[in-house]
RNA sequence: GUCUCCUUCGUCUAGUGGUUAGGACACCGGGUUUUCAUCCCGGCAACGGGGGUUCAAUUCCCCCAGGAGAUGCCA
């Protein structure tokens, strides 16, 4: 039988790392098996839905690259793949399982139940299975009184229940220690995750669940289910959480967790997907970078791990600087433009002047970038004379605003028709003169950076030069001269 | 509280009944360099503890500790 999975995110917030990473190795699995990948939106949850979260699911794999085979927009066999369209498909099985005894309509307000956990205290000991009993006067009050039952399930009070999950081996569960008596289908006739994700994958052939491990507590409870109704259950393969710096589940307080937040950051997705897929797997002892491609080929669920596995940002950052690197100075300069744009470093349309200079830099600044965010303000003296220029970073350490004055008047002389030498006639040019007077060549180039830059920290300063042409650097250089007479006379 | 899962360098991991326990990130040091970055070289650093099984355990078993998750008319 060939393999179907699915991803089923809710949508009631924005798609997360552990959640992408769950979909991705979903997809990974269903790619290297020829199987199908689908994706299925768990939208039972009417108080926390928001439109919001379905549009980010859709804008998330966008950006990663990721697609279904089925799911909204693609229409396979088993659709609609909303939940909140599949409504009568839940609620005939909820009345199958009464029907069949294996379920029971259970009456409590939540004013009773809240009673009862208060009475609970901290044991936390989950529904009493009261409802189980409740006699028909009692019943028919509560009705009279307009209260809308649910259908709880009637779990098995004795016995164990087992499984056998891909990573984890085989898993028993005593049967009194499941959540004693869930809610299959609520009062709004929407069902629970429980009811609704077995009636679901069971009708979509779902054959290999993959999910985080958090689901394992539940998982007994939904293999009582698939036994209710006579179904064979798929084969569980539950994955390792991924966790903060601090241990805990990954949440909102440890940084940029919502995947689109990366993307608004400057990281490249196929840096995200490949740091994000060796978190709990790994190929081997060696290779470490994988394209999109590549795990579509070799990801095997067999070399999950069990532990869970801590966010690093700094390992997902060197990815994303490697990602770059990689990049080509079409792709570069097509990847920064919005970015260079929206920090109005150059227009919008960018024109063809602003489209050459960024051309040239492209090779220049390539290096220097672990975010594309970074571009900005690495470019930007290039793109604009309105430069910030600060007196106390203008005159080096350990020389006096006159020295800096005459290391950039030598500087300005050297520089004269740079534009017809090449870097390293430059560079020599200046170096000999460096060592005429027993200075270092950076300290030479420092005064005529900052002026040039108005930064102790640019691009090479030659290369960057040319992509400003002679006129505008003597002006700079004249600027700052002006400058440190003055205000460095003081 | 109860139940479940987990445990190799700080982090991600490889690994085997007998290895100098390997790699990567981070960190530290050095080199190249025009600043920064890249790049190169080197270093630091781990089998949670206790019992077994065995000629031999990081590896197999048990216990403990620690961590995490679940315990909703949320998923």
């Amino acid at each position: 039988m060939s393999v179907r999975v699915r991803y089923a995110p809710s949508p009631t917030g924005l798609q997360h790392i552990g959640g992408v990473r769950t979909a991705l190795f979903n997809y990974f699995f269903a790619r290297s098996q020829g199987g199908t990948f689908i994706l299925r939106v768990e939208d039972t949850d009417r108080e926390r839905y928001d439109e919001r979260a379905l549009q980010d699911i859709y804008d998330t794999f966008a950006w990663l690259g990721i697609s279904w085979d089925e799911g909204p927009g693609v229409d396979g066999p088993h659709a609609p793949y909303f939940q909140s369209q599949r409504l009568e498909l839940y609620q005939g099985y909820a009345r199958q399982l009464v029907e069949q005894g294996n379920a029971y309509y259970a009456y409590d307000t939540p004013e009773e139940l809240a009673a009862m956990r208060e009475e609970q205290g901290e044991k936390g000991a989950g529904y009493d299975r009261r409802g189980r009993n409740y006699t028909a006067e009692q019943i028919a009050d509560y009705q009279s009184r307009g209260v809308v039952p649910v259908i709880r399930f009637k779990g098995l009070l004795e016995g164990e229940t087992v499984f056998e999950d891909l990573i984890l081996g085989r898993v028993k569960k005593k049967n009194k220690d499941i959540t004693p008596d869930p809610v299959l289908l609520k009062s709004d006739g929407f069902p629970t995750y429980h009811l609704a994700n077995v009636v679901d994958d069971h009708h979509m052939q779902i054959t290999h669940i993959l999910r985080a491990q958090e689901w394992i507590p539940s998982a007994p409870l939904h293999v009582q289910l698939y036994r209710a109704f006579g179904w064979e259950p798929p084969a569980f393969c539950h994955l390792p959480m991924v966790m903060g710096k601090d241990g805990q589940k990954l949440s909102k307080r440890h940084g940029s967790t919502s995947v689109i937040e990366f993307r608004n950051q400057g990281y490249l997705p196929e840096a995200l997907i490949n740091y994000v897929s060796l978190l709990g797997w790994a190929y081997d002892d060696k290779r470490e970078f994988f394209t999109v491609g590549e795990l579509e080929q070799l990801f095997d669920p067999q070399k999950i791990n069990k532990a869970p596995a801590v966010f690093d940002y700094k390992k997902l950052e060197w990815f994303n600087g490697n990602y770059i690197r990689q990049k080509s100075d079409e792709e570069l300069e097509a990847l920064v433009t919005p970015i260079l744009q929206s920090a109005g470093v150059v227009s919008t349309p960018i024109t063809d002047n602003e489209a050459a200079i960024l051309h040239g830099a492209s090779p220049l600044v390539r290096e220097r970038m672990k975010y594309l965010t970074e571009a900005a303000d690495i470019v930007r003296f290039l793109f604009t004379d309105d430069l910030p220029y600060q007196m106390d970073e203008l005159i080096p350490k350990n020389l006096s605003a006159a020295q800096t004055v005459q290391l950039l008047e030598l500087g300005r002389e050297l520089v004269g028709g740079f534009a017809s030498r090449s870097d390293e006639e430059n560079e020599e040019r200046f170096r000999l003169a460096a060592e005429e007077r027993d200075l270092k060549l950076g300290s030479l180039l420092m005064p005529l950076r900052m002026a040039v830059t108005a930064s102790r920290v640019s691009p090479p300063l030659f290369g960057s030069m040319r992509l400003l042409g002679e006129t505008r650097v003597l002006k700079r250089i004249d600027t700052v001269l002006q400058l440190l007479r003055t205000e460095g006379g003081k």
